[in-house]
DNA sequence: CGTTAAGTTGAAGTGAATCAAGTACCGTGG
DNA sequence: CCACGGTACTTGATTCACTTCAACTTAACG
């Protein structure tokens, strides 16, 4: 695994990228000409916990390829509200919809942890994207992916009344998909109550007692930073919209 | 303006589908030569009000154009809840996302009125996309159209708490881009306060209830299927937002 | 080791779902 | 022409889930 330029975290540098390609989807889909090209119009950067890649009214001309680490995309509106729209994953290209629609993207970006992103401008990004058909054909790819993810979040928040519903939804949303058919999964929660809370539209207390209610019915189990799926079945129960398991304390 | 084959409602005919370009952005965007080849890969079809033009859960190799007519998207839960995605309307792609993803579109589609419909096999969408690259764009251009407008949705959904604001967003969403700077404008409702609800995943009374207070606080009218914004500064008050966010597209 | 952020729990208030009982508005057929 | 049935809309009463506020415990961190 290569190193990261030497000038440090927040500095940007043109030359010697040679990105950690290892979860990266995207730089795994380029040749090694592409790689060469793409090292020719991207910079390299590194953002500590908390930074904003881009905040939402500014027009970002940019696009961000996420290398390593996660990114909080959320949305605020003016009562200081905020809602969190997707936690992006390493491979994911941030600010793609505006690449293509020419829109500013009206969403924050805040890194979760230590990032390293490749960044370049818009043009260059869709030239790059015209010279490497292959590479085009995975941004939309993953463009669709994208809206698809909007439309499963969107059926969460439309279709669930009850917040246990809403939150049972999520869990599975982030379990992992290979420990589908177990029967445990491990999920790493990287978010606050606060922030699972602006995940699906509500409180932090309440968000508390939900999960200790899961807890107390052993649906979940949680120890630190990790909670635990024991009983998938019961927590899809929730997940619809039957009530029985929802009305029982 | 081209009438429709002589075949009827819900049939097919190869050849001879000269569609009403009028308000069709995606045909509108074809060169000559473009349409020719279209049409000899193209099934022209009508629907009548009601008809199911796909299904969640099938898994539709096909692409549907909206010529005419206004379409509803919607997804349904276990518990017979729906939720409606979109209401889409003439020269949108129906299973766009699914063209680019190879997933299943995992929404039904339900014509509101009667709708004229261009249909093709997606391969041979792939396949025309592919030879007319700006064709491609446009549908590149749309996809994350429906990606951003998505988001504004969940926006919605997420951050606004009370219905009264969910409601007025709704109606500010989907009142004519053109009236944004005059005083009043009129919105046609295509929908029953029913649906009204699904789209915002309330009840059916709730809808009446909050429209009834809107028009007693002199913010609408509502005269027969038409609704009218008296006080649209009051509306976006309502909605919790400076109204920005919702012009953008 | 003290300060701050995150999590927990209870009590009170409220917005919306639900249930119930209407009214208004169609298109149909007698 | 009006009775008829179906659908959409309206309104009130009750119930319930969630928010909010407040007090508190626990964990994190320099």
């Amino acid at each position: 695994m290569a190193s990261l330029p030497p000038t440090g975290s927040m500095t940007s540098s043109r030359k010697a990228i040679s990105w950690p390609v290892g979860k990266c989807d995207f730089l795994r889909c380029l040749t090694v000409e592409a790689i060469e090209d793409f090292e020719s119009i991207a910079w390299s950067k590194s953002f500590p916990v908390g930074t904003m890649l881009f905040t939402e009214g500014q027009t970002p001309a940019e696009v961000f390829i996420l290398v390593q680490g996660e990114v909080k995309l959320s949305v605020t509106s003016v009562g200081g509200k905020r809602f969190i729209l997707r936690i992006a994953q390493p491979g994911e290209i941030l600010g793609l919809a505006s690449v293509f629609s020419g829109h500013s993207s009206e969403m924050t970006a805040e890194a979760l942890h230590h990032c390293d992103v490749a960044h370049l401008r818009r043009e260059d990004f869709l030239g790059f994207l015209g010279r490497y058909p292959p590479v085009h054909q995975f941004a939309v790819r993953e463009l669709s992916l994208y809206y698809e993810q909007a439309c499963v979040r969107l059926r969460t928040m439309g279709v669930a009344s009850v917040v246990a519903a809403k939150l049972a939804r999520l869990l599975l949303e982030w379990s992992p998909e290979r420990n589908q058919r177990e029967r445990n999964s491990l999920i790493r929660m990287a978010l606050t109550h606060s922030e699972i809370g602006e995940c699906i539209g509500t409180s932090r207390e309440t968000v508390t007692r939900v999960l200790r209610k899961f807890q107390r019915q052993a649906i979940v189990e949680m120890r630190g930073s990790t909670l635990e799926i024991i009983d998938r079945p019961a927590l899809e129960e929730c997940a619809g919209v039957s009530g029985a398991v929802l009305r029982s304390h």
